[in-house]
DNA sequence: CGGCATCCGCTAGGATACTG
DNA sequence: CAGTATCCTAGCGGATGCCG
């Protein structure tokens, strides 16, 4: 796309992400998995480039702050593009990178994997419930 | 092992898992995740069963109170065991069960994938950090 | 439309002290 | 040794309001 991507973007939010990665190292990825949205995000895109509202409404009831918070992040870890077209009102499309649907694949993978064990996991929940507590 | 595994437990710390699976579902997994030692200790056990203070000390940095309720959960999830010898001082014993192995095994990819991933992940973060904020 | 700024509650998680 | 109970804070994340 000939979309003049506009990069100059300074102090968002609460700076986004204030991860140094020269001390977490590796376990950013975790990180990123436990923002409760990131997946969600992911899912969406992974099918192709999507609009910033389109986005609100396919996940819903995230807020608007969650949504750009998890966006930024995602795309300062290279996982997706952010194009502007700066008409008005303005028209922001979000979409993954080589990289960004890599990372879609892996998680999709696990999700998987807990889909299928998820009632051995909730049998497991109930047994541990009713010994153990009562 | 002939171990009396007690199962007695009453209430422990704040009742260990507030999250009843018949809403959350499916991405229990990605809370555990999130809760930054899940994989550590998952690490730390796949290698066979190991005691509380070994796994402490393995761990380095983690707070009893933090060990026990990720070691709670895990059981709860039914990705470990708990085997207690009823003796003084008393002996706990934690080790993964079929389960847990899986479990650990799907992380452990996903481990080594943003490991092998890491440096782009890195470079983008510096271009994106360079660009857009001073 | 696509955000950012702000207030604010909730909880993850560390530190500390105390039991069996 | 293997926890439990309590206090405390840093931050995630929701709700609201304003702006280009």
């Amino acid at each position: 796309m000939s979309v003049t991507n506009t990069v100059v973007r300074r102090a968002s939010l609460e700076s986004c992400g204030s991860d140094d990665h020269e001390d977490c190292g590796l376990e950013l990825i975790l990180v990123r998995l436990g923002e409760q949205w990131t997946v969600r995000v992911l899912a969406e895109l992974a099918g192709g480039p999507l609009r910033y509202r389109v986005l609100e409404r396919a996940l819903d009831g995230i807020s608007q702050r969650m949504l750009t918070l998890t966006l930024r992040r995602l795309e300062r870890d290279g996982h997706l593009l952010r194009h502007v077209e700066p008409t008005v009102p303005p028209k922001v499309t979000y979409e993954l990178t080589e990289l960004g649907h890599a990372f879609a694949t892996q998680v999709a993978t696990l999700v998987e994997w807990s889909r299928q064990h998820k009632e051995a996991i909730n049998a497991a929940q109930d047994t541990f419930d009713a010994s153990g507590r009562d």
